[in-house]
RNA sequence: CGGGGCGUAGCGCAGUCCGGUUAGCGCACCUGCUUUGGGAGCAGGGGGCCGCAGGUUCGAAUCCUGCCGCCCCGACCA
């Protein structure tokens, strides 16, 4: 009881970071804006990871693996890729090191200097491109889909864990084609792939919507992102998808042969969610409690709890249930570790997010029954043995569902429509019906004039960006909410992460 | 990179202002016994270069200088 962890509405990040340490998921690393993911936190990147790879081959897709380090000359073919990430990179200069003339350990020897720098990717469309170049000739070789898990590295000065670190893990996804509608209906499927994962997997609602030109990837002609809110009212970048025209292939100069024996540049494009997306995960759904991880992702979606007196039948008992669980496709743990006692384990496993727990004693077993608790509402009910595992296959996917629309209901209710800019500061700085005291405003729908400046001028004033123009958005006349100049339809701003 | 806070046992902290026995507490850990349906109790025990490096002093966790790291709030960003 000593051990509760901050309470969102007290400190809404010190809860993430208490989440996220108290669950084991990740911790501070001894370099500066480094994490160590730690098994737990591992566990669920890794059926992330692994739904999604199914769901990229599902669409066509294939891996490939290109290197770490991008000659500092690659980057700067594009202009606005380099312009866009230039303050962030991670540069090498040197490959050997020396013992210290004066004693002290090593040094880096300044007679191995490299003759040109090599960048650590901060993303690899540049060495992709250079490469696409070799492997592109015909129209024949079109389209090319490829994919690649990998670090990157984004020399950020402020980070938190999973939502923004020196390091991270992503996929990148980079298609060549050999008409600009192919490569943007690719930009878009991978958009509707993101949305499905964050949505079906995650239990994560999300906005489709594009990215203004402000907001857009640094070489990209059009941004598409999947946007979720978190419980703090701030919105999350989930995902982003980029229709990159022919810029990287003009920079590369990738052509191909088309029907008509024509040389034509080829048209790209790049996809990318990252470790950031398990953020989302623990900001979408946690508690007061701790973890609350969605069962479709949960490295162990049940836990077995033993009441322990003496005797085997217990043991017995949970081995049944497993079998029974196991047969269904359901991925059972049995905490029979004697160091703890059945109140330490309850609330263990709640902290850390396990979706069900059975709890089985002597009283259980004399009415046939086993306790069944569910993390999502707390609500705990008992069940007969033998038809356990069948009640907590619906159970799970029960608790899959009211996550999702639980979230769903949350961002919805989120959602302000505003007409004048008075009530759009309101609705981004006041608590509205928010305990909590960082209380980000959620997001506001309003009218934009579409022009760069008048968004920049907001975010200035308010704080707010625009997060995207959904893709399902109404037409709607209205007027600028800053400027009072016309416009077509709302626009998404929030406070973002 | 600016502002604020903090580095003392694995974790969380007290002690620092005002220098002085052997640096203390809770949790965790080890041993034993009793326990076990919502974070067990008792007894005994182990664990510290007080962030690092200099300096002042008879004497430094405590004072001074420099450095490093982390957290929070900004600016930048996935």
């Amino acid at each position: 009881m000593a051990k509760a962890i901050t309470q969102r509405k007290d400190n809404y990040s010190q809860w993430y970071l208490d989440i996220v340490k108290r669950a084991g998921l990740a911790d501070h690393s001894k370099v500066k804006g480094c994490m160590v993911i730690k098994p737990t936190g591992f566990a669920i990147w890794e059926n992330m990871r692994d739904e999604l790879d199914r769901m990229f081959k599902e669409t066509g897709h294939v891996n490939a693996y290109f290197p770490l380090f991008i000659p500092k000359s690659f980057l700067s073919r594009e202009a606005q890729h380099v312009e866009g990430f230039a303050k962030e990179c991670a540069v090498i200069t040197h490959h050997r090191l020396m013992n210290d003339p004066d004693g002290n350990g090593v040094v880096v020897d300044p007679d191995a200097k490299l003759e040109e720098e090599l960048i650590v990717r901060p993303t690899s469309e540049t060495i992709i491109w250079d490469t696409y170049k070799d492997w592109i000739n015909s129209y024949r070789d079109l389209p090319l889909l490829i994919n690649q898990w990998a670090n990157v590295v984004r020399w950020e000065m402020r980070t938190r864990l999973f939502l923004r670190t020196t390091e991270f893990l992503w996929q990148e996804g980079h298609t060549a084609h050999a008409t600009r509608e192919e490569a943007m209906e690719e930009a878009l499927q991978m958009q509707r792939v993101y949305a499905e994962f964050a949505e079906e997997y995650m239990a994560m609602p999300v906005v489709k919507g594009i990215k203004t030109a402000n907001e857009r990837f640094a070489g990209a002609d059009e941004t598409f992102t999947i946007e979720a809110l978190m419980q703090d009212g701030k919105a999350l970048q989930a995902g982003t998808s980029h229709f990159l025209g022919q810029n990287f292939a003009k920079a590369f100069d990738v052509k191909f042969l088309n029907k008509e024996n024509q040389q034509e540049y080829v048209w790209a494009t790049s996809w990318g969610v990252s470790t950031r997306l398990l953020g989302g995960l623990i900001m979408t759904h946690s508690d007061d409690d701790g973890l609350v991880i969605p069962p479709k992702l949960a490295p162990t979606q049940v836990v077995i709890v033993p009441i322990p007196k003496p005797g085997p039948e217990i043991g017995e008992a949970a081995d049944k249930v497993m079998k029974a669980l196991r047969g269904r496709g359901i991925r059972v743990k049995f905490d029979d570790d004697e160091k703890n006692r059945p109140g330490f384990k309850f609330a263990e496993h709640e902290m850390k997010g396990i979706p069900v727990r059975i709890g089985i004693g002597k009283r259980d077993l004399e009415k046939g029954q086993v306790e069944i608790a569910r993390r999502d509402t707390k609500e705990k009910t008992f069940v007969p043995i033998d038809e356990a595992a069948a009640y907590i296959e619906n159970l799970v996917a029960e608790i899959q569902n009211n996550l999702f629309e639980r979230a769903k209901q949350f961002r919805d209710d989120n959602i302000t429509k505003v007409d004048n800019f008075d009530d759009f500061k309101e609705a981004v700085s006041g608590s509205g019906n928010s305990e909590i005291e960082s209380w980000g405003g959620g997001f506001v729908s309003a009218h934009w004039d579409g022009t760069t400046e008048t968004e920049l001028k907001i975010k200035e004033l308010t704080k707010a960006t625009i997060r995207c123009i959904p893709l399902d958005n109404e037409k709607e006349e209205g007027q600028c909410v800053l400027t009072g100049k016309p416009s077509g339809q709302r626009v998404l701003f929030a406070k973002a992460y």
